[in-house]
DNA sequence: CTAAACTCCGTACTATACTACAGGGTCAAG
DNA sequence: CTTGACCCTGTAGTATAGTACGGAGTTTAG
């Protein structure tokens, strides 16, 4: 079998050579087994892995998001409940992400709607929600003084 | 009608006040009327914008995209023809995001289904895809002789 | 066997996006 | 009119995610 560099990795998968060692310093991959010399010596499932990481972090999950979502698939040691615990929990997180996405793209195309109506977009609708992603923890503040807006400040 | 001060804003938008000070800054946020003290006064619809911006960024769009996002609704300036193509063009990526966290919600439940089966995930299955993303310049090269993969280190 | 292209490790530097003071002024309840 | 919570500017520090050498050894076409 025909192992890679990782200079063809790297072409191969559009991610710098300094990078791929990066994330395996990061232990977002294995270290590869070596050639006597000490070249690191691939095989083609890396590429598809460095593709992965490459598109999610384009959809904003960090390194260390991605760490876990690759564990999902990989991680021998992990217990099956735990990796349906916590992909239950990221397939909610990729749903509200697509959510928003949606809702961003249909008041992208009001936009295009409105303004090509005209040949100004200087009445163009001014806002359309988007909001929600507020559902965090909903602030159940008593409210009976003026409460510190900031943590007070040490004298 | 009432003011907003900046505290208030950041309690309402789960942004830190720092962070509006430097979204200001950076030009994501328009300089606010100010009380002759100095305080930045604030309406209510920065607030929507603060989340707005919180939202793309979990979204994977960098400050200068949300910028330019931004600019699609409000920037009075701009012709139409341009808010058009630039809306397509975003329309698009959004699509491509779309796709790909379908594909990787798919790819989860996959996992779920797989594993539930058995009480360990020590035989999941490998690998789904999630690949594409790699339309990027298809690589035309000639390839006659060892061409560099790296760029060439200057002696 | 040579030379260009490749790889190694380690360390240092960069960009982006905050985050944290310091040292001062402002506001409003009591 | 004090006092605690708030705000101001400016500058410096942090975390994340790379990126860029230096100085060395390795590989392989010619």
């Amino acid at each position: 079998m025909r192992y890679l560099r990782i200079g063809e990795v790297a072409q191969r998968s559009h991610v710098g050579i300094e990078t791929i060692r990066y994330y395996e310093r990061q232990g977002l991959l294995a270290q590869p087994t070596r050639r006597p010399s000490g070249y690191r010596q691939y095989d083609d499932s890396v590429v598809a892995r460095l593709l992965f990481i490459r598109r999610a972090k384009e959809l904003g999950f960090t390194l260390s998001e991605i760490k876990e979502l690759l564990a999902l698939w990989f991680d021998v040691e992990t217990k099956c409940v735990h990796v349906r615990q916590r992909a239950e929990r990221k397939i909610a997180d990729i749903e509200d992400k697509i959510r928003s996405l949606q809702k961003m793209k249909r008041s992208l195309k009001t936009v295009i709607g409105t303004c090509s109506e005209k040949d100004s977009v200087s009445d163009c609708p001014l806002w359309f929600g988007l909001d929600e992603s507020e559902k965090s923890a909903a602030s159940v503040n008593p409210s009976n003084a003026r409460s510190p807006l900031t943590k007070p400040r040490k004298k």
